[in-house]
RNA sequence: GGGCCCAUGGCUUAGGUUGGUUAUAGCGUCCGGCUGAUAACCGGGAGGUCGAGAGUUCAAAUCUCUCUGGGCCCA
C-alpha cells in the first residue's frame, strides 16, 4: 500500500484497531471533546437519567451493552442539536447486597456480632465497598466511548441526596401517604431477619411437607367446612376462611357426616360421596364456625366465612383457611375484614406460652404433634405428602416463615390511577411491557414497603416520642432545629449518627426517637431524577429543564426495579412521569444462552473483548439486533464487524485518499454527470431518512442494518463499478465522481458517528477536518438531514433491476462456464414491465461494463429464445401402451414440441403416427436455445449469447494477461503510476492474442514497452485456461 | 404456582404490528468467478416440518387456542 502525501491523509491500516481506538480517546482528552459536546449551551434540552450501578462488582458485557445504547442516543441527541441534561454518572451505593459482602468479609453471621463489631465502622467498610470497582466501571464506559460525566456523578449515599429523599418522604407523609402498618414478610427465624425478595429468590427448593384436611365445625348447621393446608402450624392462629363467591360448593355426605368443599374438587379429595346440595360460594360467606383450637383468642369478630378472589381450584378443597400473621393475601384479607392480627410465634419460630400445648417448639417441628391432636380428635380427614417448592434462607438453610411485622409503608396502592395514568404517557419499547409486565404490575399494585431492619442504608427519617406522636423530618434544618443537641461534628445523614440524635416532640415536649429503619434502596435510585441535583434545597432551573427524564434505558430486571421506582415516587410527588421514552433491553446471555455469572464463571469481561476487536466492533454488533432481545453473546461474531463494516469503509476511504490525492482533488460546486452519481446521491439521502427513522423511533437496528447495507452497496456496487472514472474520466467526469464520492463519505461518516464514534473520528480527521477546517471533532457537529429533493425513487429502483439482472447474466455465464473477463456479443433482457425497459435503457453502459457484454436488448417475449421439448411421461405410457410404449415415446421425443403442445392444448389429445396421446403422456419443458445461456427471477429472464468468436477470445484472453501483470505489479507493490517493461513468452495463441491487443494491455498495464523475448526481471509462469505463458515486468527507474 | 417474553438451515439472525409469488442475511461448508481500495467481494450448490398440534382463511413464519422447551420477573 502505498502512502500518499497531500491534503487527505490515509487512513493507518496497519495499527491493530482497539490501539487506534486508544489513540483516539487520547485525541479526546486532549482537546476535551466529550466535555464541549455535552455543554453546548443549546434551546433544546433532553433530560436523561443514569440508572445507577452499585460499584462493589465488576462489570461483565451486559454492562456495556447498556452503556452503547444510552451513548448512541445521547450522541445523536446531541449531534441533533439538543443539549444532555445532566448528563451525569450515577452511582447506587446501599443496600442489603452491599451489606451482605462486607459481612462475608468479616465473617459475621448475625446481627449481634455486627453490633459488636459496630455500625460505624460496619457502615465506613460499605462505603468503602461500593466503589471498590469504581475505576474498572470508569474504564469500562470510557473504552466503549460512553460519554457521560463520572467527575459530577450523583451518589446516592451523599448527605444532599439523602437529605433530597428525606424531602420527598417528607412530602408523602404530609399527603398521608407514609405510614406504619404491618407487613407479611419471608423471615428467618434462625437469623432473626426479613429477607428481601431477592434474597428469598436464591433459596426456593423443592421439598416435601405434609398435606391435610381438615374440617371446621359450622355454628349453626350440622355441618363441617372442609380446608386444606400444607403448614398445619398455621392452624393455631386459623382466624377466617375464604371461599370464591362464584364457585360452586357441593354439601356432601361421607362416612356420615356433612362436608362442604368446592363441587369440582369432590372427588379429587373423597371417593365415596353422596351429593346433599349445591351452592354459591355467596352463600356461604357470614356463616360462623367453631374455632378448632383456643389458644389465641383474638378481639373482635372472628371464626366466619368470607369470599376472597385469590381462592382458586387447582388444589385443596376451595375453601382456604386464613392466618391473618403467616400470609400477605392473608393478612389483607384480615386487614379488609376488620380482623384483628393474632401471632403467637415468637422471634425464633417458636410458640409462645400462650400456646401450652406445643409451647417452646419450632413451628416446624410441632407439625407432627398437631396433626396427631387433630386426628384423636376426629378433625384430620385426610393427610398426605405434597412436593412443592418452597423458601430457605440462604445463609443458614432453615425454612422462612411468613410473618408478620411492624413495617413502614408508602401507601401506593391508593394512588394506584394516578401511576397508570402517569403510565399512559410513556413510550414504551418494547410496546408490551407497557400494558404486560409493567402494566400489570400496576393493576395489581400493593403498598410500598419501605423499611428495612438494616443498617446501611438512607435512615427513615421518622422519630416518635413515648406518647406514641410521630414526626417525618424533611431537611437537615429541620433536624437541626428540632434536636435537644446540637448534632455531632462529623455528623452524617447515617445510621449510627442519626440513631443518636434525639428531638423534642413539638406536640408533648416529649423525647423522641428515631425508628430504627432504613429505606428500600430501590427508593434511593427511583429519586435520582430530583436527588441527583439536591431539589428543592437548590438547583431548581436544573431540575426543571431535565424533568420529566426524556429518555431512560436499562435491562429488562428493572421493570420492577427502577422503572417502577421511578414511576412511582415522581408519580406522587409531581403528579408526572418521571421519564417519556423507556428503552427496555434484553439480557446478555453466554455463547450457551446462560445467564452470566461471576459463580458460573460465564462472565465476560468487557475490557478483554474491546482490547480484542475494539469498542467500534462492539457497539456494531449489539446494535445490529433489536436491544430488546436478549443475545448470546459471541465474540466471534462481534469480530465479523471489523471485516464487514468498519475494513470495507476504511478501504473506502483509502480509496478515495490515494486517488484524490494523486488528482489533487478539491471539493468545489459541481453538477452529478452520472447516473451512478445521481443513484448515489438519492441513495445517500434515503439512508438519512431510514437512520434518523430508526433513531427516533428506537429501533437502533433498522439504522445500523441501514448503515451497514450502504457501506457494503457503496463499496462493491458504486466504486468498483465507478472506479475507472476516477482513473480515466474527463475532467468533468472526475469532478461528478470525487465530489459524490466525498459528499457521501462527508455526510456517512457524520452519519455514523453515534454509532462507531472512533473510526468516524478518524475518518473525519483525515479526509473532512482538512476541508472543513474546523471543529476539531466530528462530535461537535451537526446531524445531516435528509434533502428530499434529491431522493430519486426511480432511479434507486432501477439501479435495483440493473443489480438483479447483473446477479443473472453472471448467473447465466457461469452455467457455461464463462469467466466475466471473456466478453460476449449480446445479453437480452426479458421482462413485460416498463420499468426493467427503462432501467435497461438508461443504464446500459453501466450493465454493459458489468458483465462485460456488447450490446443489450428488452424484449417482451422470450419465445424467441426459447425451445420448447417434449420427453415422454413413462408413468403414463407404461399401462396403456405396454409392449409399445418405447415407440410412443420415441415419437414423442422426436415430435416438433411447439406443435404438439398445442395440438394437446386445444384438443385435448394429439395424433402421432397411428397413436393417440393424451396430455399426461408428455412433459414439456422449456430449455434455452442453443448458443444462448438464461436465468430468470420473477418477471424478469436474461439470456446471454454464449457464441464466441475469434475477436472475442482474443480480447478475453488480452483481459486475461492485463489481469495477470497486475497482479504482478502487486506483488512488487508498485506505485500507480510506476512505468515498466514487459517480457513474455508461450504458447503461440496466446502470444498472437497478446501481439493482437499490444495497445490495449500496455495502456493498462503501463507497460512502455511489451516484447516477446526471453524473460528476465521479476518472473512468473502462468497457466491461462490451460495454456502457459511466462511474463516478466521490470519497473523503469 | 402466576405474569410477560422467546423458539426461523450446523451456528447467529431479519421478517411478525398490516396474512399474499420461491422465507432474510451472515458465519461455516463445497464448486466457480472478480480484483491496481478491499484480510474483501460476486455467482452457484448442499442445508428449513419457521418448536409441536389444532383452528380462522381462498391463503398462516405472521392471527387465535392448546401443548412442549428456554428465559426473565413475581410468589
Amino acid at each position: 500500500m502505498t502512502e500518499s502525501s497531500g491534503k487527505f491523509k490515509a487512513l493507518d491500516k496497519e495499527t491493530p484497531l482497539p490501539e487506534k481506538e486508544l489513540e483516539v480517546i487520547r485525541y479526546w482528552e486532549e482537546h476535551k471533546i466529550s466535555r464541549r459536546s455535552r455543554s453546548r449551551r443549546c434551546d433544546k434540552k433532553f433530560g436523561f437519567t443514569e440508572g445507577p450501578p452499585t460499584a462493589n462488582g465488576l462489570p461483565h458485557i451486559g454492562h456495556v451493552l447498556t452503556r452503547v445504547v444510552k451513548d448512541v442516543y445521547l450522541r445523536y441527541k446531541t449531534m441533533d442539536g439538543y443539549q444532555v441534561v445532566p448528563n451525569i454518572a450515577g452511582w447506587d451505593t446501599h443496600g442489603l447486597p452491599v451489606e451482605i459482602e462486607v459481612e462475608k468479609e468479616l465473617g459475621i453471621e448475625n446481627k449481634e456480632e455486627l453490633m459488636d463489631y459496630g455500625l460505624e465502622k460496619f457502615n465506613s467498610l460499605c462505603k468503602e465497598s461500593v466503589f471498590r470497582y469504581e475505576k474498572n466501571w470508569r474504564k469500562m464506559s470510557e473504552r466503549i466511548g460512553f460519554w457521560i460525566d463520572y467527575d459530577k456523578a450523583y451518589i446516592t449515599m451523599d448527605d444532599n441526596y439523602i437529605e433530597s429523599v428525606w424531602w420527598s418522604l417528607k412530602e408523602h407523609w404530609k399527603n398521608g401517604l407514609l405510614e406504619k402498618g404491618h407487613y407479611v414478610v419471608p423471615y428467618c427465624p434462625r437469623c432473626g431477619t426479613p429477607l428481601s425478595s431477592h434474597e428469598v429468590a436464591q433459596g426456593y427448593r423443592q421439598v416435601e411437607d405434609p398435606s391435610i384436611y381438615i374440617r371446621f365445625k359450622l355454628k349453626d348447621e350440622d355441618a363441617y367446612f372442609l380446608a386444606w393446608t400444607t403448614t398445619p402450624w398455621t392452624l393455631i392462629s386459623n382466624l377466617m376462611l375464604a371461599v370464591g363467591e362464584d364457585i360452586d360448593y357441593a354439601l356432601v355426605s361421607y362416612r356420615g357426616e356433612k362436608y362442604y368443599l368446592a363441587e369440582r374438587l369432590v372427588e379429587k379429595v373423597f371417593d365415596n360421596t353422596e351429593l346433599l346440595n349445591i351452592v354459591k360460594g355467596s352463600e356461604l360467606v357470614g356463616k360462623e364456625y367453631r374455632p378448632l383450637f383456643d389458644f389465641v383468642v383474638p378481639e373482635g369478630k372472628s371464626h366466619y366465612v368470607t369470599s376472597a378472589d385469590f381462592v382458586s381450584l387447582e388444589e385443596g378443597t376451595g375453601i382456604v383457611h386464613i392466618a391473618p400473621a403467616f400470609g400477605q393475601e392473608d393478612h389483607e384479607l384480615c386487614t379488609a375484614e376488620g380482623v384483628s392480627l393474632v401471632n403467637p410465634v415468637d422471634e425464633a419460630g417458636r410458640f409462645m406460652e400462650e400456646v401450652t400445648a406445643y409451647k417452646n417448639r419450632f413451628v416446624k417441628d410441632a407439625d407432627p404433634y398437631i396433626m396427631e391432636d387433630l386426628e384423636t380428635r376426629g378433625d384430620l380427614i385426610k393427610a398426605a405428602k405434597v412436593t412443592h417448592t418452597y423458601p430457605f434462607c440462604w445463609r443458614c438453610d432453615s425454612p422462612l416463615l411468613y410473618y408478620a411485622l411492624e413495617s413502614w409503608f408508602i401507601r401506593t396502592s391508593g394512588e394506584k390511577e394516578r401511576l397508570i395514568a402517569n403510565n399512559e404517557e410513556v413510550f414504551w419499547k418494547p410496546e408490551h411491557l407497557k400494558h404486560g409486565r409493567f402494566g400489570n404490575f400496576l393493576d395489581e399494585l400493593k403498598d410500598w414497603a419501605l423499611s428495612r431492619n438494616r443498617f446501611w442504608g438512607t435512615p427513615l427519617p421518622v422519630w416518635v416520642c413515648d406518647n406514641g406522636h410521630e414526626i417525618c423530618i424533611g431537611s437537615k434544618e429541620e433536624l437541626t432545629s428540632l434536636a435537644t443537641a446540637p448534632l455531632e461534628p462529623d455528623f452524617e445523614l447515617h445510621r449510627p449518627w442519626v440513631d443518636r440524635v434525639e428531638l423534642e416532640c413539638p406536640e408533648c415536649k416529649e423525647n423522641m426517637k428515631r425508628v430504627e429503619y432504613v429505606i428500600d434502596c430501590w427508593y434511593d435510585s427511583g429519586s435520582a431524577p430530583f436527588a441527583q441535583f439536591h431539589y428543592p434545597f437548590e438547583n431548581e432551573d436544573m431540575f426543571d429543564e431535565a424533568f420529566p427524564v426524556d429518555f431512560i434505558t436499562e435491562a429488562l430486571d428493572q421493570t420492577r426495579g427502577w422503572f417502577y421506582s421511578l414511576l412511582a415516587i415522581n408519580s406522587l410527588l409531581f403528579n408526572k412521569p418521571a421519564y417519556l421514552k423507556c428503552l427496555t433491553l434484553g439480557l446478555v446471555l453466554d455463547e450457551d444462552g446462560e445467564k452470566m455469572s461471576k459463580t458460573k464463571g460465564n462472565a465476560v469481561d468487557p475490557v478483554n473483548v474491546m482490547d480484542d476487536i475494539g469498542a467500534d466492533a462492539t457497539r456494531l454488533y449489539f446494535l445490529a439486533s433489536p436491544v430488546w432481545k436478549s443475545t448470546r453473546f459471541s465474540e466471534e461474531l462481534a469480530r465479523e464487524k471489523i471485516s464487514k463494516t468498519i475494513n470495507t469503509l476504511v478501504n473506502i476511504v483509502s480509496f478515495f485518499t490515494s486517488n484524490a490525492n494523486l488528482d489533487d482533488f478539491h471539493p468545489s460546486e459541481y453538477e452529478p454527470t452520472n447516473d451512478l452519481d445521481r443513484w448515489l446521491l438519492s441513495k445517500k439521502n434515503t439512508l438519512v431518512k431510514d437512520v434518523r427513522d430508526g433513531l427516533d423511533e428506537l429501533e437502533f437496528h433498522r439504522s445500523t442494518r441501514a448503515l451497514e447495507d450502504f457501506v457494503e452497496v457503496l463499496s462493491n456496487w458504486y466504486l468498483r463499478a465507478s472506479r475507472r472514472r476516477f482513473w480515466e474520466g474527463s475532467e468533468e467526469e472526475k469532478a461528478s465522481a470525487y465530489n459524490t464520492l466525498y459528499e457521501t463519505l462527508d455526510t456517512l461518516t457524520l452519519l455514523m458517528a453515534p454509532f462507531t464514534p472512533f473510526l468516524t473520528e478518524r475518518v473525519y480527521r483525515n479526509i473532512i477536518m482538512p476541508v472543513r477546517g474546523e471543529p476539531e471533532s466530528v462530535h461537535l457537529l451537526e446531524y445531516p438531514e435528509a434533502n428530499e429533493s434529491l431522493i430519486n425513487c426511480e432511479i434507486e429502483s432501477h439501479m435495483d433491476t440493473v443489480i438483479k439482472i447483473t446477479e443473472l447474466g453472471r448467473n447465466a455465464r457461469q452455467q457455461k462456464d464463462i469467466k466475466l473477463r471473456q466478453p460476449l456479443k449480446e445479453m437480452v433482457v426479458v421482462s413485460h414491465s416498463d420499468d426493467v425497459k427503462d432501467a435497461v435503457e438508461g443504464l446500459a453502459d453501466l450493465l454493459k461494463n458489468e458483465l462485460n457484454i456488447r450490446d443489450i436488448r428488452v424484449m417482451q417475449d422470450d419465445s424467441d429464445l426459447l425451445v420448447s421439448v417434449s420427453s415422454p411421461n413413462y408413468s403414463s405410457l407404461g399401462p396403456k401402451f405396454k409392449g409399445e410404449a418405447s415407440t410412443v415415446a420415441e415419437e414423442i421425443e422426436n415430435a416438433d414440441a411447439s406443435r404438439l403442445k398445442k395440438s394437446l392444448e386445444t384438443d385435448g389429445k394429439a395424433i402421432l403416427g397411428s397413436y393417440t396421446i393424451l396430455p399426461e403422456d408428455v412433459v414439456f419443458e422449456d430449455k434455452v436455445k442453443e448458443g444462448y445461456a438464461g436465468s430468470g427471477d420473477s418477471g424478469l429472464d436474461v439470456f446471454v449469447n454464449v457464441t464466441l468468436d475469434e475477436e472475442l477470445l482474443t480480447e478475453g484472453m488480452a483481459r486475461d494477461v492485463v489481469r495477470r501483470i497486475q497482479t504482478m505489479r502487486k506483488e512488487l507493490d508498485l506505485g500507480y503510476t510506476q512505468e515498466i517493461h514487459t517480457r513474455y513468452s508461450g504458447e503461440s495463441e496466446l502470444e498472437e492474442a497478446i501481439g493482437a491487443s499490444k495497445d490495449y494491455i500496455m495502456k493498462e498495464t503501463l507497460s512502455r514497452t511489451l516484447d516477446k523475448g526471453d524473460v528476465d526481471g521479476y518472473e512468473k509462469e502462468w497457466d491461462i485456461d490451460g495454456n502457459q505463458l511466462s511474463i516478466s515486468i521490470e519497473p523503469i527507474d
